[in-house]
DNA sequence: ATAGGTTGTGTAAACCTTTTCATCAAATTC
DNA sequence: GAATTTGATGAAAAGGTTTACACAACCTAT
């Protein structure tokens, strides 16, 4: 029955006990070689029998580092979120970071606010799901510079940023090239929000397996959010036309669920009377009715990559920024038929 | 042009600079009113001039806490957790505190690694998304507790550990109610995994609303998983009888989907031929066709509300265990018409 | 004029590690 | 048998804060 207050052990306990000075005992447990045998064992059985466990801050504080890596999202709740923070999860346990997240809702203040959290030294490196550097809120006249960055899902403008994400080009040419060899000529391109880096990326994709064809129809771009409402009004804005496609390819899978969502209220089939393709594989297009087909998403994938290129980064301070595009499988369910 | 230098600047830096002693630096920061009005000037000046930030790790040590929550969640994937997350992060960062987030997918090893980091001083609280307490990991001997936690979401099981969740009697009873009111007596409740908390609470609320009713029919329940494969697999055990219900109550709405799925690919129409009520509102239900009748989890609400209670038991250090049950809303939507 | 506040500031300890450097003994070499 | 190398350990500095305590200067009331 030892000490009964509740102050937990430091390594100056564990020192006592086993009757070396704290530079053996720290010894012991990160250099285990430099030390001998018999004082191994001490320290190994004081520790034990105080069940000392080192101090991060102390640790973190001497080292110079968190061991915090931060995640900085646009919005939780897209539905890519969690497949690629569960990827980015799995290699920072692993390798012993802990995993901050911070929700910016596109705000800049938030964002900031974040930024100078970061310039603490709270984190060690920045993994960013926003789009874009986060400049705002970073001290202007630092001698330090930005942390270790990565950009996941969506790239950054940033030359010198690494990213890591889905082949979009390819997978929307994969997914265009698909419903051409069902037979279709007049597909059209639901398009994200304006302006959106990705969807240009898309579109592009679109555009390639089209132009390739000698026998294809032409391009056609009708507008969306990239949300489902966004595939609700392009079908509505659509049939005000008099010419109508035959198949759909929407940018992300909310904007296809609201494509055939605005297509069966009209009375029409998915797919007899139109074909839908969707890209992401959000966790939901195979529960819809019916099931979507549509481009994989690595996103756990993308997460390990993501985390260990920058947990790489860190360690060797090499700051090479490269871009590392995923294959995106083609997953066919049941929104496709022949026209 | 001051030092070139990349080394951030520390405390000493501005204390040299504005002419004080790093106490003197320290107080302007933290306590203005007991410094001079000049030498606040001046510290200010300095600060602004060094680009000084203060090393939170520092801080961090001397004072012996982190300014961070851990999450520790099953799974990141769960329907229910960005919403969660999302409220919770809302309040941390407003109060200045960081969100770890730690995913145990249900594995003790995890889970162990976690309490683990939990104990070296990284996290000054717990938020368990988990559904119960771990204790597997924390050190045997310690002369330390775990340290305050709350349960969101799903109940644990320890008594002093305050809970923030929905209120699932009350709200399956709404439920309930509101397929009786609409004239149906067969009503079948879709239950999650065998002996799921959650699901049992969800029963019971089922269960009063037909036990108060003089014209109700009987209980009646069937078993599924909390998946829409397990909604879908329910419905076909329950197509081999030759008595079927008018109405389906299902634990969650993943289950409601899968149900709806089933009885779609068996022909008939929603709710035409049946009517489908949910629980949680995940954000898909509203996307379905027939959009799905649900009970509505306030999720935002709920992690703000956790995280406020969470953050005030850390300051304030009083142990009271309090569950918060929070009212659901009724969504009434497409999946529901009288028999 | 002196005792007793105020007020503003500095000194130094404390928080808990890691790691450099020095020391000393033992083992190895010539 | 002396000189050198090797190996194991300890003392102390460093990492950057916060804060208890002490001190000095000034003011107020006797």
């Amino acid at each position: 029955m030892e000490k009964q207050p509740t102050k937990p052990a430091t390594i100056e306990d564990v020192a006592k006990l086993a009757g070396v000075s704290i530079a053996t005992v720290s010894r012991a447990i990160r250099n285990p070689e430099k030390v001998a045998e018999s004082t191994r064992k001490r320290v190994t059985a004081a520790i034990a029998h105080t069940g000392y466990i080192a101090n991060a801050m102390a640790q973190n504080l001497r080292m110079q580092r968190s061991q915090m890596v931060m995640v900085l999202a646009q919005s939780i709740s897209d539905p890519n979120f969690p497949g690629i923070l569960t990827g980015l999860e799995k290699v920072a346990n692993a390798r012993g970071y802990g995993l901050l997240i911070g929700n910016t809702e596109g705000d800049v203040a938030m964002e900031e606010k974040y930024l100078r959290f970061l310039s603490t030294g709270m984190a060690d490196g920045l993994v960013l799901m926003s789009g874009h550097v986060p400049v705002a809120g970073w001290p202007k006249n630092p001698n330090a510079a930005l942390p270790p960055m990565v950009a996941v899902s969506r790239p950054v403008r940033d030359e010198n940023v690494a990213y890591v994400g889905v082949d979009d080009i390819n997978g929307s040419k994969v997914a265009t090239e698909y419903l051409m060899s069902l037979g279709h000529k007049r597909i059209v391109y639901v398009s994200g929000p304006h302006g959106d880096a990705v969807s240009d990326l898309r579109y592009r994709g679109y555009c390639m397996a089209l132009g390739e064809a000698s026998d294809a129809g032409s391009v056609w771009n009708v507008q969306g959010d990239g949300t489902s409402e966004g595939g609700r009004a392009a079908v509505e804005r659509l049939f005000i036309r008099d010419s109508l496609p035959t198949a759909f390819f929407c940018y992300n899978d909310s904007s296809a669920i609201g494509v055939i969502g605005s297509l069966q209220t009209r009375g029409y089939q998915v797919p007899r009377d139109f074909s839908v393709v969707g890209f992401d594989d959000i966790p939901f297009s195979r529960n819809i009715s019916p099931s979507l087909t549509t481009i994989r998403q690595p996103r756990g994938q993308i997460g390990e990559l993501a985390m260990s290129q920058l947990l790489d980064s860190l360690s060797t301070r090499t700051g090479k920024a490269s871009e590392t595009l995923i294959h995106g499988d083609l997953i066919v369910r049941d929104s496709c038929a022949a026209p």
